[in-house]
DNA sequence: AATAACACAATGTGATCACAAAAAAGATTA
DNA sequence: TAATCTTTTTTGTGATCACATTGTGTTATT
């Protein structure tokens, strides 16, 4: 026969102090959905995942709740839990959604941006050159989402980082698939574009500069090959 | 002194048979947040609900983690949870973030929307008109958010309605205090405005006509005066 | 009388248990 | 051998309990 389940390798979040458990249940199932060790279509079970990472079920059970109306995880009609497969379709609009939402929310934060803000960005572009240089993709990666959220939670009636944040939930564990290939291909600095229009105030300008730096850090992961190669990863047929 | 605590009257779902009971906590408490029955800044504990809803602290204990993730509750620092305050530019920034998504959500159904689709919109519309006739303000406003959901719900490989669903519990609560008075205004029916769009594959103009839609529908409740009644709510101070 | 110190009650968190429903495995039959 | 039924195991759900922490009301002190 086949293998019985594939084996779920988990890498564990800092345990800080003072920290709930369950809070550190989540970041470590967060990050595991994220950097895409846990296979879409693969069936979660409370007790499983407790054992796995040491603690009692109750824990993973608020943490499994909370990714779940984040829509990080997807419940199934048998109420069973598991990271929601892709296709190339819903691919694509997670993409358009988050170039429609995070442009909108970019316009909304340029005119709280002020010197030390600015600088702020600079330090962080700075740092993505640096990472970039030295082919540290992970880095890039991360330093890239700090840049983004630094750039909307500027304004501070901001509210739509949290939806932000649920779609590039989403999109992680197929951007990380992505990213690996990343460094084969030429990458405009397009937050260089960002930040010029922010010194100019100029919204429209900023508007495009994000949307074209989200479009090109996936455009190849949205490619068919590319991505139906990770589609149907869980052998489930349904 | 002062009275003890607000008292919280919540008006129990309906308790369909073969549904979780943390389902049907999260449906009891997800309507009592948008018809404002549970005042922002009130704090809510755990086992006060559980005794109102005669259940367990269980499945409160669920239901209040997963309506906190979907931002209709929030976390104090004290972990202790409550349907957070309004301010003039939060309610500003809600609306704008509605404008932006939902106009692109419902560019990006029109391309899905074929007769049935557009008969069933039709249907709504009518059933609106009627409740609108009618003076029954309650409908309305849940026939309205039917109409919006049909329409974004028409793109099969949709990913923005939950973020969408997030914005509209965010606003409940204020938009209906703003609806009670909303027979007072002449209402511009914009739905018929869609209705044209959509017949004509005029993805501009459906944007154009959600947007009024959205601003004239909450137009008058972002006046300062009227919000302002309802954003210091609950007395504590900070 | 205002404030500080204390004691008491209430709360969130996490663990454990019981149970019905669902999966999985095994046995049986065509 | 493939399909169907039966048994066994596993799982989510919900209830209850223990405990450390926080909130609150009371008393003592200046």
């Amino acid at each position: 026969m086949m293998d019985k389940k594939s084996p779920i390798e988990i890498t564990l979040a800092d345990r800080d102090e003072s920290v709930t458990i369950t809070q550190w249940v989540y970041r470590t199932l967060r990050n595991a959905v994220m950097n895409g060790q846990i296979l879409p279509g693969r069936a979660l079970t409370i007790r499983e995942l407790a054992k796995i990472l040491d603690v009692s079920p109750m824990p993973v059970r608020e943490a499994l709740r909370q990714l779940s109306a984040e829509n990080a995880l997807e419940i199934q009609g048998n109420r069973r839990v598991m990271v929601p497969r892709m296709t190339a379709m819903k691919f694509n609009e997670l993409c358009e959604a988050r170039i429609a939402i995070e442009s909108h929310a970019a316009a909304r934060a340029l005119p709280y941006i002020d010197a030390i803000r600015l600088e702020e960005l600079r330090a962080l572009d700075r740092l993505i050159d640096k990472a970039q240089d030295e082919g540290n993709l992970e880095d890039v990666s991360i330093l890239n989402q700090n840049f983004h959220r630094a750039l909307y939670t500027a304004n501070p009636h901001q509210v739509t980082l949290p939806l932000i944040e649920s779609l590039w939930l989403q999109l992680g564990p197929f951007m990380r698939l992505a990213t690996s290939k990343l460094e084969e291909h030429y990458l405009v600095d397009r937050h260089n574009e960002a930040m010029t229009a922010i010194e100019k105030k100029d919204a429209f300008a900023l508007q495009l500069a994000i949307a074209s730096d989200i479009r090109e850090g996936i455009a190849f992961a949205g490619t068919p090959e590319l991505l139906n190669n990770f589609i149907q990863q869980a052998g489930a047929p349904a």
